[in-house]
DNA sequence: GAGTGGTCTAGACCACACG
DNA sequence: GTGTGGTCTAGACCACTCT
């Protein structure tokens, strides 16, 4: 049963998106909205307060509820979105190669890249991926065997969040993500086929992911080439 | 007057930094902190949320408010934080150059780079930052003069946000922001002194930053020597 | 003064975890 | 069954905006 919260936001948004609340417009007041949907004013809030943190309204004391304007058109890629789940939003053809897929054994070597302790069972999973015939992006994956078990190379160039949540019935709750640019080495030159010559640095973003537990059973480097990578973000200023 | 679910926000956020709740432990029950703090149950549970949303604490239905042990001691750079206040965080050396500071107004060509109208009075501000004795960030502001009047030279030094919010109490409320790699041109090398002749991009951190009335009032453009750049996140899988 | 969102209260029922 | 967090209600008072 989806809450009533989540319906009315669900609402709210369809409704800003299809211009019935435009650009710059104030939405019905909180108490008008009790009274649209009959509940309570807590429920609207809670409605509202998500709208709020994605970004699509700004609450004003005193005011109102004020659509915002957006720029750019942008899909936060930002949230903890899987690579999978980006490209159905989008109309790329994208082509996944699998170079490794294999179980290891973390050892005191893999113990400082992974974050694992050393012993622990993981698949490996390298995937390049190709979007409009170009070499993207290199996904290298640690993912904890014992958690995560039966992993098969479909499942890996399908997508491994979709077998997580709806095969297993896990929970992924949350992610560290660092974003640095990292110097290019052989192996990227070997998998990134077309990379310019004169590039000397990939986009790295590296996440820990967490299931809702929070035990960490995902370690992730994905390596973007430079002129092909972009990350959105809508940031709030923070209130502490 | 601070609202009290943020001086228990504050106080839970304090113990669990003291190592008064350890990471993996669970924190007391909402009706237990009911209790202690001698309130409502919603006003425990807005504090439990704005710790949640941090990434301080996991709720877990049926069982309690666990602890989150991170991986990295990551402060987040994310979340719209200006350049003066991380820097206050750390303890680094800082020193800001100022080759422009300038009132413009915005022509058909500035347009598409910065996103105003024509005709908009803007201060043009470009400050370069050395961090411990290397030249790391360009950072080149348009802020809407009618808006923010009187900026001088000395104010870019320090920060511009503190005079926004402090001397005008204007209300700086979200910001659009795209991260990308750009390729190096003639000026970036001047600014820039000490930048490796073989790296050909800079890490660019573009934000169009807004106020609490959703006017847009600065276009910032942060271009990063790619070895000097770090971006840490915390994120959370969409519930959508 | 009227209307708005922000905070706070006191209570209810539900879904889930665990013994 | 007991205890946990998740949702929902109905009401109150406050701070702010605008006329």
């Amino acid at each position: 049963m989806t809450p009533l919260y989540l319906k009315i936001y669900h609402q709210i948004k369809s409704d800003i998106q299809q211009n019935v609340y435009p650009a710059n417009a104030f939405l019905p007041s909180e108490n008008d909205l009790v009274a649209q949907f009959h509940t309570s004013r807590d429920t609207i809030r809670k409605a509202l307060a998500k709208l709020d943190k994605e970004g699509l309204i700004q609450k004003r004391r005193g005011k109102g509820s004020q659509v915002i304007a957006h720029q750019l058109r942008h899909f936060p890629i930002s949230g903890l979105t899987s690579f999978h789940e980006l490209k159905l939003l989008q109309h790329f053809q994208v082509v996944t190669e699998l170079p490794v897929f294999e179980t290891i054994t973390v050892t005191a070597d893999d113990q400082e890249v992974t974050l694992f302790p050393i012993g622990t069972p993981l698949y490996h999973i390298v995937r390049v991926r190709i979007i409009d015939n170009i070499h993207s992006v290199i996904d290298e994956d640690y993912i904890r065997a014992d958690l995560i078990p039966d992993l098969t190379p479909a499942i890996a160039k399908q997508s491994i969040y979709a077998y997580i949540e709806n095969e297993l019935h896990l929970s992924v709750a949350f992610a560290e993500k660092t974003i640095t640019a990292e110097l290019v080495t052989a192996r990227d030159r070997d998998l990134l086929i077309g990379l310019p010559t004169d590039e000397n640095r990939l986009i790295q973003v590296e996440s820990q992911v967490h299931l809702s537990d929070t035990t960490y059973f995902q370690h992730t480097i994905a390596r973007h080439r430079p002129d092909q990578f972009q990350f959105n973000e809508f940031a709030r200023r923070q209130t502490t």
